[in-house]
DNA sequence: ATCGAACTTTCAACCAGCTGCAACGCGGGT
DNA sequence: ACCCGCGTTGCAGCTGGTTGAAAGTTCGAT
């Protein structure tokens, strides 16, 4: 095991800045992340990940890393993989030189937009659940003192 | 059209408690929740919507829509069907005579649990968001005035 | 009576997101 | 020399969530 170990290689990139840090195998970040390696391979199929290889090896950095890290919460709150795809855009985005920043500024504008949408939605079935809670904890105490339902 | 529109006869239920108030169609549903009637029948078939039926046909009242309010929130939240079901439960179950109460008040505080994970994901993700919206920012001011980055 | 609109049902097809399998390569240990 | 474990690919198949189409009913208007 460990075939990824000496691939550090330093090969090409002579400064690129962030040769050293930390490389992975598939299997290494798909045990990190709980995630099965298809899966990972799948999301690369989709345009979603893009690491690099060494004799065929996927080897992931820290980017890497980031990225799937997004795209795993972006599935936790509930957006396609064509919706995360368009989010990592937006993070990989240079808004130094981007060509129509106002554009990306729209879109992040939007995304913000649905992300308060969706914050607004948990907020209200939020209330709700304690609401209901409430009842059960209510319900536990007059179950222990059966009559007189309070003070 | 408005076929549905003396449904309202009253029948049964002498003293239903909300027998008045307004019935809707399915098509009335769709147009009003922006959804098609085959999604609302499929939503049915899998047990999540059970309208009353006034001669073959379905007839929604005040407590199907909050139903589907609670779906189609639920899918905006990224659960699946089977997870918004067992949302509808706990939201249904009674809790002054719940058998099993504290099962019940156990499922829903794993199901607030949830929601906080999602909430906190939301946060770090705006927060993201407004980063890039703020380099954005810079990006445009800096355009306007290309020497001297700031006073 | 006939038409159209809106409803009904059932079944088949479709897309997304995986998942498993088959078949193979590579390197290391015994 | 062999196997093991990890990696690769491509393709088939699965589940979940819809959607479409076919074929029929029922109602109100013409």
């Amino acid at each position: 095991m460990e075939q990824t170990k000496n691939v550090t290689s330093e090969r090409t990139e002579p400064d690129g800045g962030e040769s050293e840090h930390h490389l992975y195998s598939i299997g290494d970040l798909a045990a990190g992340f709980g995630v099965s390696t298809r899966a990972i391979r799948f999301y690369e199929t989709k345009g979603l990940l893009a690491p690099r290889r060494v004799g065929g090896n996927r080897v992931y950095d820290q980017r890497d890393r980031a990225r799937l890290n997004i795209i795993l919460r972006g599935k936790r709150l509930g957006f396609s993989l064509d919706e995360v795809s368009q989010y990592l855009v937006l993070y990989d985005a240079d808004p130094d030189q981007a060509t129509q920043i106002r554009h990306l500024l729209e879109k992040v504008e939007q995304t913000i937009a649905g992300l308060e949408q969706k914050q607004s939605d948990i907020r209200r079935t939020l209330a709700e659940l304690q609401e209901i809670r409430n009842q059960c904890v209510e319900g536990l105490s007059s179950r222990d003192r059966p009559h007189r339902p309070a003070n």
